[in-house]
DNA sequence: GCAAGCGTAAAGGTCTGACACTTGAGGGTC
DNA sequence: GACCCTCAAGTGTCAGACCTTTACGCTTGC
């Protein structure tokens, strides 16, 4: 089983057709071959020449089908295996294989994306609330209109917490809870976008574990927002959802008060 | 100049900490070394302990630092290049870099991450649709209240296309059109997030050339929309937008039920 | 004195060939 | 029939060598 469509008789025609401008500009003339061999395979996954699950020729038998020594496949494959395009086994029917896309994948991906963007004040914390805002809110709508039994259910579990609250591990429910609406939202896009930004808030303003009655301000929002919900009542959803995002923005306005800017934090452990 | 806080005296304590679980379970006991070395750097990257343009030791130097050989450690280079976490230069002063964030390298690794997802039906055009018009109605809303004389004139350049139509690239400027919208919105994240969207739709619907009369259906759409966002009517704005990406979406229907799941598309060249 | 040209060395890019480690499968033993 | 052992395919890792790129600085010539 030979790479579909590449297999060049002389060892990779070092052009730099995928630079895009041969203008001579201080573009590098010729791509490093481990990219090239990258780039093509990565072609061949895209258009679904390679199906997913299908397993890649062994590195060495692709270092011969490529004209490039077996160091420069891996370099390739590594690349390819870090944006989670393929995954490797090793061991007797081992191997290199065509990644199932994943959703989970994107969101790492972007969870680590949108927090260097806003740790280099490429998007400010703002656009990140903002763009939360304008998923949400539609996803409470859309969930009140769509959500089955189910679904339902799944929410009124992430309020179920009761006593237990207080901890840090409060705001992994409230992420629980959000993340449940947008799944009840039905649109699974809302989520791989949405809950990378989440995360990225949580991490920043880590030390917010505010006061008590605030806690408990979110906990009745939430529990207000998974009665509209469940009552399908789609404007009061939206509405609630808002209200209570706003709320935590001004929460998140006062800490960034009073410390701002401290993006490094965490105290290294 | 040392890789900060790593410098084992011992070459590498091969444990499997990064795996998350302990139990047992068939999980690789330890990770492959260039992966933890990877995992290192990209820690050091996210912590700011490596700053943004910062130059990484020479390869060379990382390999006897970490304990591995140099190729180990360009394996890992390469995955966390391929992440846009750091880039290398050749030749002298060259070196692998800490890369600027940026939100160029996030649309193209949604865009093909996107286009994965849509193409393997972990999300469906419809979901795709959907959350294209969650975000770019309030753009345009946003658009109206915020944009200024400078962002007003670029969304007019994207239309003075005037003849030149009904080509392919007739869908260059539509896209110009809602990228110039997003941008006018003042919140670059949405045009992260958007943008990839659109590309996506577009490969896949690429032969839209659809008819005359539907392209000045949209010319004018723009325009409308255009006029309202410089007009600083929010509603408007908003409203017309919605209508044309629901006149969008009906195109795309009737596409999609012309030609079903015809995802491969593309005569191979 | 200044501009053009050349050499050099640091660092990434590539290759070769070897060996170790993992792991499923198949066969052998009790 | 259950268990263990061996084997082989394929990835993981290493060492060491050589090629290629490219900025810097020196030399040369005007």
């Amino acid at each position: 089983m030979t790479v579909p469509a590449v297999e060049p008789a002389e060892p990779l025609p070092v052009h730099d057709e995928a630079t895009g401008e041969q203008t001579g500009l201080p573009v590098s003339r010729v791509l490093p071959a481990y990219q090239q061999v990258a780039n093509q395979l990565q072609e061949l996954i895209m258009k679904g020449t390679l199906a997913v699950g299908e397993r890649l020729p062994a590195e060495g038998e692709m270092a011969l089908q490529f004209g490039v020594s077996r160091s420069t496949v891996r370099e390739a494959l590594r690349g390819l295996s870090s944006q989670s395009l393929v995954l490797t086994k090793r061991g007797v029917n081992g191997g290199t294989f065509v990644a199932e896309p994943s959703a989970e994948h994107v969101q790492t991906y972007l969870e680590t994306t949108i927090g260097l963007l806003s740790g280099a004040d490429v998007v400010s914390v703002d656009e990140i609330l903002e763009a939360r805002e304008l998923i949400e809110v539609p996803s409470a709508r859309l969930a009140a209109v769509r959500s089955d039994e189910d679904q339902i259910q799944r929410l009124k579990a992430t309020l179920d917490t009761g006593a237990e609250v207080d901890l840090a591990a409060d705001f992994e429910g409230h992420k629980d809870f959000h993340v449940a609406v947008m799944k009840a939202s039905g649109n699974r896009l809302l989520e791989v976008i949405a809950r990378p930004m989440f995360s990225v808030l949580r991490t920043r303003f880590m030390r917010d574990r505010a006061s008590p009655e605030f806690g408990a301000a979110v906990d009745r929002d939430h529990r207000d927002i998974c009665d509209a919900i469940a009552a399908g009542d789609a404007e009061a959803s939206a509405r609630l959802m808002h209200n209570h995002l706003e709320r935590l923005r001004s929460m998140y306005e006062r800490i960034d008060r009073v410390a701002p800017a401290e993006i490094d934090g965490e105290t290294a452990h």
